[in-house]
DNA sequence: CATGAATGAGAATTCATTCAT
DNA sequence: CATGAATGAATTCTCATTCAT
């Protein structure tokens, strides 16, 4: 039962000063995240964190959870332009662009775990909601096509089985590798082995 | 820092009646977890759910964490108590064994997903346990084994690294798709294409 | 071990409200010790005497000993005021002085006994912490140069030991006169004797 | 308003193994009032330490103030037992025995300061039962008569003030500066001054 | 009667959110 | 509109004491 949770920020900042309280809020709650997870997440924290009233949070956000998707949202739009020249990067070479995509995205994972961690903590109750699952859908798209195409090429099974299968493989692994601590070159050294997997099994050359 | 939190029983129940009043609590627990996820998951509401005085909770765990760690024990002995008979099963078709094995996991985390959504989410406390990671340690030994064995066969690399990457790879992987809902045949739909590819890449027979 | 407590006010009142607030928190506070004595005091019973909510109780002291503390350097510094005029007195007629010191010392004992009483107790964990040794040696102070000057006239003894030896006899004496319930005339008729014995014992002119 | 608190004990102990377990539970609560003060008094925790189930504490005594006071009890009477050799040795040396009264003294307090400041905490309360009046009458008739004696000789004042005057400043000194943590030499060294003082004040030879 | 079990009542503290100025 | 102030509702945990076997 997806409980009703108003994720829409209350309205929008128009003045510059409002643009600067909506970041600070942002980069405190980032902040409180990454370090005391989603349990130490609280709005008058936040608030203070910012140098924010707790009066103008709720000017700008309707509840906490909504902020918390704002951070969601923030976040997950610098994954994807991280990505997005690998997602879209033209030529043939399907193995190569999956190895760097794979890897960029084990990278992106890593460098900010403890949020990450949080974030996705958060996105169980998240999950639930209509924005949330719009904003996956509107990203997955483009590493689905890519996926796809990759995938595709002489493949005669189910398109998008496998690009779901591939997916979830993929992130679910980088998730659990960056969770456990995973850094560094041992990193990488997670990653291709099942670049190297996805390779074979889905003869992507 | 770890927070050096007490997840050792403060009593054990003698008589029948207490043991009846354990019971519940942890049933009651078990479906909170389940229905609420592990924000909804207080002393109080497990009490009550439990029809128990909340001063009988903290007669038996000294934090609501214990009970938490209580219930995380049992679904861990549970799930190695199915697993058990496969990751021991004598022979040398260690093909066989493995898919049987990705089935069987993939099957139990799809049998219990909203309790166990919620004991991941607790995870992330109690990974800093001593506690947590000795019971951990103890399961995790027999499948290390298991997939030493399958994997090893005329395998010249790193026996630790590939024990823990095949490890990794399909518990997160099993966890991330129950979690999004997949459930009956769809299931080994996609436990048996991860499988195919460890037996692919690690040669095994 | 001293325990860290911390007795700082959370946060200032600024509006005129908010002072009132807070003062009627110490006056609850101050009814509820003398009263019902430091075991009658509680947090949420001192909000409710004062009729406000518990949580702004919060907002302003961060605990119920911040509250104590802040009666007790209410009630010291309305006692040092007190006391000062007669500390300060300038002239040389110290037997005079001290008389008037030992007199006044009990009377301000006795007027508020009962709040006395529990402060008291109170100061027995108060004792430990930084704050209280660091209020009491701001007025403790005057206190012992004014009976340095008394005591040190024409004396060759430790100067040190005496003034110690003087402020604890007189403070105990007084405090536990009128812990019995002494008061009135009877006072001056216990505390003047005293101040005879300080003055042949040390030759106080 | 003096609240009635039962404080007699529910049933005398008659067989050998109930005197062990109100032996027990007087010793646990000795310690623990020493340790962590009246504060850390809890029936509960008084039961665990002596190893009597908390059911049978209430089976000696109607409530924790009824052990307090038997804790009271003892501790005054071993007192007593202490003092009564000077208290009552025959002759005529008044000023020596008063010595030798104040520095016992001063030495009792000292040698249990944390057991009777936790009691002089509670005994707040219990002053205002019947018992505890009761308790202290009795022994203080036994200090009464040897104040009485030593200041008696050849003095015309008002006897009963100035026995009370005496014992008051004493026994309030003797608290205060063991309170504070002065022992061993130094104790003395502020006994006797005192004495000095009583000796001269009221001419006892 | 001794032990295990249970509990009503309360105490400390926090939080999301709204109101007043 | 921004800030100070306020609060209802929880939440964790403890305690004195009684009941059941």
């Amino acid at each position: 039962m997806p409980r009703k949770i108003d994720l829409a920020p209350k309205k929008l900042p128009r003045q510059r000063r409002a643009v600067a309280t909506v970041e600070a809020l942002a980069e405190a709650a980032t902040y409180i995240l990454a370090r005391e997870g989603l349990g130490g997440f609280t709005a008058n924290k936040v608030a203070e964190k910012a140098g924010v009233n707790i009066a103008s949070f709720y000017q700008y956000f309707p509840n906490k959870e909504a902020l918390l998707f704002h951070i969601v949202r923030q976040t997950w739009e610098r994954q994807l332009a991280r990505l997005s020249p690998i997602l879209t990067r033209p030529g043939e070479d399907h193995a190569v662009k999956l190895r760097d995509f794979v890897r960029e995205f084990f990278l992106i994972e890593a460098a900010e775990v403890d949020l990450r961690r949080a974030l996705r903590a958060a996105s169980v109750d998240l999950k639930e909601t209509e924005e949330f699952r719009a904003l996956l859908a509107a990203g997955a798209d483009l590493t689905k096509r890519f996926i796809a195409e990759a995938v595709g090429n002489g493949h005669s099974g189910n398109l998008d089985f496998d690009v779901r299968f591939v997916v979830l493989l993929t992130t679910s692994f980088a998730e659990r590798t960056t969770d456990e601590g995973t850094g560094g070159a041992e990193l990488i050294r997670q990653a291709d082995p099942l670049t190297d997997m996805l390779v074979a099994r889905f003869n992507i050359a």
